[in-house]
DNA sequence: CTAAACCGACTTTTT
DNA sequence: GTCGGTTTAG
């Protein structure tokens, strides 16, 4: 690869973007509206700054917020520059936290292969700490408890500190419960997500010379989606920045969504204060939508107090007309969504992937995806219930992390009874005061269970067995390819076949996330053929499904408006616009209105060409029924911009016999809606029907959702089948 | 110790 | 409506 020529980085840029790039140093803080070619401009000032500054790639630090995010920015600029750009420090927040930590980790203590507890593994600790305080959990929610913790960490306000400025009752039991947690971490070797950003920052400021360290290696600093910092961020990027003062922030105010989760606006709006001599740059020339879309959004945004003003505009010229359609209820809305897609493939030529339906709360996917399955609309849901939170998965992970990290007691909880060996809660109660008692881990405490009084003898010799199997595995951990290790720990634990046993259909899924799981090991195998378990752990704990979304099958995509932050898509649709939902009532109530709102700017600014919303005049949610308003950001759209349309429902129309095919055939939705009744995927409680494996039985129910149970004649064992997927038809 | 019954929570979640 | 956690019965 050669250099790349100055022209060829400064090419095609707008006036904005090219100073953004060429600005050689000092603080600049790029105001990036949506769609304004942002992640072209970092990519291009990184290859700027190393071709025509001579920063050396390894003297950059750049901060993303997903590890996606990070990987497309390390693959653009590689394709600019070539190899040497890998020695680039391209991360997010945590994983160049833990990337310093892991090599720091003597100085705080603690050893390099500490494990990385996610929030539910989190959420776990707390409770066993609630236990050992003789708390009640239902007075002290853990979760509750743990939301304390993890905010006050975001603030680097740590266990110490908490206690100090304790206020009342509830914060004197949090501080107890969060000085007792921290010390669980400490012997666990672990740390939690924050304590990467907090433990971080401490290590700056009790080792001056590492900061020093650090500080002089990053010569420039850039950090993306600079408004969605919290404190502990905010706090490390700016010491790191301190001696050269070469920091680059993007981000745009307007699309701050995640100060419940820690980040404050503030950071950027307060950029200038921060560094008086800072370069300030808007960027409000969008390449994405059409200015109809832009003007919509720009208007719903103006509603907002406290923002750096930003007017976007576009010469894509002005496109269609938002359209906003009133429904009955979310079934209705479930029906508009699909025969609108429907038509949209049909008559305007969208491909499915190019169509996106964003709501506020996953619950809200269910009833879509029940109607989208009945009009044979593929789709895909992004977020929800994630991979790696699947039980099956962190069981599977807790072996590879109880192996790589002995002390790692919650891993060990997770796994000494999974698959079931006799060993119950009181057992295992007997174990942990063994180990504490004798300070070793709980899986050395199970080597020597046969030390231990207490113990029933059935659950000595289940104990002692589960040992020796994890020495085993540990042996030959050492030489095996991680993908091996997960196989091997899979069969030899017995978990494999704990599950096989079950034999429903559930365990069939389980079985197919493992093989799954098994799958992504292989993959990091060939990637790395160096790897090591460990390194695989480090980059499995701060990975996410959001990270591996491709767009490959032919597939509309699903998911909360929050996922939606950073993607475009040239159809979008915003479901459940209605007060209560969105914005939400919890919001509402903590006076948040602002938050929802640039939530809804940034579900508008991902479409590039057509733009809908829907409300309902009632809904069903979490089991009840509603009577919602519609939203105030749709009265907050410019009238003259917006196509309006109402269900021509005669209400009150109901197909009777809740036999599973209610259709209610009276809304918009009508022309598109699929037959029903000679659909060959139709099955009514009675039929007789032929599976390809199972050979022949009975409907005995039919579900939502597609799904039909079935009662086999073979074996008489009962199994609940997805009729477009399963090879099931009629006899 | 395990399985069934029961109870109640439930926004969003880049790591 | 569903999940997960806790209680209770076997």
């Amino acid at each position: 690869m050669t250099k790349p020529s100055l022209d060829h980085l400064l090419a095609d840029l707008n006036e904005p973007q090219r100073r953004a790039v060429e600005c050689p140093g000092g603080p600049l803080l790029v105001l990036a509206g949506a769609g304004s070619g942002k992640t072209r401009v970092l990519t291009n000032r990184i290859a700027f700054l190393i071709a025509a500054q001579g920063v050396k790639p390894h003297e950059i630090l750049a901060i993303t917020f997903t590890n996606k995010a990070a990987n497309e920015m390390k693959e653009r600029v590689e394709s600019l520059l070539g190899p040497i750009a890998r020695t680039m420090w391209v991360s997010t927040f945590h994983a160049a936290c833990a990337r310093i930590l892991r090599k720091e980790a003597q100085q705080l203590g603690y050893q390099r292969n500490f494990t990385i507890y996610d929030a539910g593994d989190q959420v776990r600790v707390v409770k066993r700490c609630l236990k050992e305080l003789g708390l009640d959990p239902k007075r002290f929610p853990p979760k509750g408890i743990h939301a304390v913790i993890s905010s006050s960490k975001n603030r680097l306000v740590d266990a110490e500190a908490f206690s100090e400025m304790v206020e009342n009752f509830f914060d004197d039991t949090v501080a107890k419960v969060y000085t007792l947690y921290q010390k669980k971490l400490f012997a666990n070797n672990a740390m939690d997500f924050d304590d990467l950003l907090m433990r971080t920052v401490d290590l700056f400021q009790r080792f001056p010379d590492r900061l020093e360290h650090y500080q002089k290696s990053f010569r420039q600093i850039l950090v993306d989606e600079y408004q969605d910092t919290n404190h502990a961020q905010y706090m490390l990027v700016n010491l790191l920045a301190k001696q050269h003062r070469n920091i680059c922030v993007v981000g745009d105010d307007d699309q701050s969504i995640y100060s419940w989760r820690g980040a404050d606006v503030r950071n950027i709006l307060d950029f200038e204060k921060d560094y008086p001599e800072a370069t300030v740059i808007k960027l409000e020339q969008n390449y994405r939508s059409t200015q109809v879309i832009l003007s919509a959004a720009n208007e719903v945004i103006s509603n907002n107090s406290d923002r750096k003003a930003k007017e976007l505009w576009t010469d894509l010229g002005e496109g269609e007309p938002v359209r906003v359609a009133e429904m009955d209820d979310e079934h209705a809305e479930a029906r508009f969504v699909a025969g609108e897609i429907s038509r949209l493939e049909r008559d305007a030529c969208f491909r499915a992937a190019e169509i996106a339906v964003f709501y506020r709360v996953n619950a809200q996917s269910r009833v879509l995806e029940d109607t989208l399955i009945r009009y044979g609309i593929h789709y895909r849901v992004v977020g929800g219930t994630k991979f790696y939170e699947r039980a099956e998965i962190k069981d599977a992970l807790a072996y590879l992390l109880a192996l790589d990290n002995p002390s790692d007691s919650v891993s060990f909880n997770r796994i000494i009874n999974s698959p079931k060996r006799g060993i119950g809660a009181a057992s295992v109660t007997v174990l942990s005061r063994f180990a504490d008692a004798e300070g070793t881990s709980m899986l050395e405490a199970a080597a020597r269970a046969g030390d231990i009084a207490d113990l029933r003898p059935a659950a000595v010799n289940a104990m002692a067995a589960f040992s020796a199997t994890m020495s085993q595995l540990a042996e030959s951990a050492k030489s095996a390819q991680v993908a091996e290790i997960l196989e091997e720990t899979l069969v030899n634990s017995g978990y494999l076949e704990a599950l096989s046993a079950e034999r429903t259909v559930e365990a069939e899924g389980r079985l197919e996330n493992l093989q799954e799981f098994v799958g992504v090991a292989e993959e990091y195998d060939s990637l790395h053929p160096d790897g090591s378990l460990r390194e695989f752990l480090q980059e499995i704990s701060l990975y996410t499904d959001i990270d591996k979304m491709t767009e490959v099958e032919e597939a509309i995509t699903l998911m909360t408006l929050h996922n939606a932050k950073g993607l475009e898509f040239p159809v979008v649709f915003i479901i459940g616009a209605e007060e209560g939902i969105f914005p939400h009532s919890r919001s509402m109530e903590e006076q948040n209105i602002e938050e929802e709102r640039r939530l809804c700017y940034v579900g508008m600014t991902r479409a590039r060409q057509r733009l809908y919303f829907t409300y309902t005049t009632t809904r069903n949610l979490y089991g009840s029924r509603n009577y919602n308003m519609a939203s105030r950001f749709i009265g907050e759209l410019p009238e003259d911009l917006v196509e309006f349309e109402r269900s021509r429902t005669t209400h009150g129309r109901f197909s009777g016999g809740m036999t599973g095919r209610v259709r209610f055939d009276d809304d918009i939705g009508e022309v598109d809606e699929p037959a029903t009744s000679d659909e060959p995927n139709f099955f009514n409680v009675g039929d007789d029907v032929v599976h390809a494996t199972f050979g022949s039985g009975v409907v005995i129910g039919v579900e939502r959702g597609g799904t039909v149970a079935v009662r086999f004649a073979a074996d008489g064992s009962e199994r609940k089948l997805m009729v477009d997927y399963a090879p099931l038809r009629k006899a």
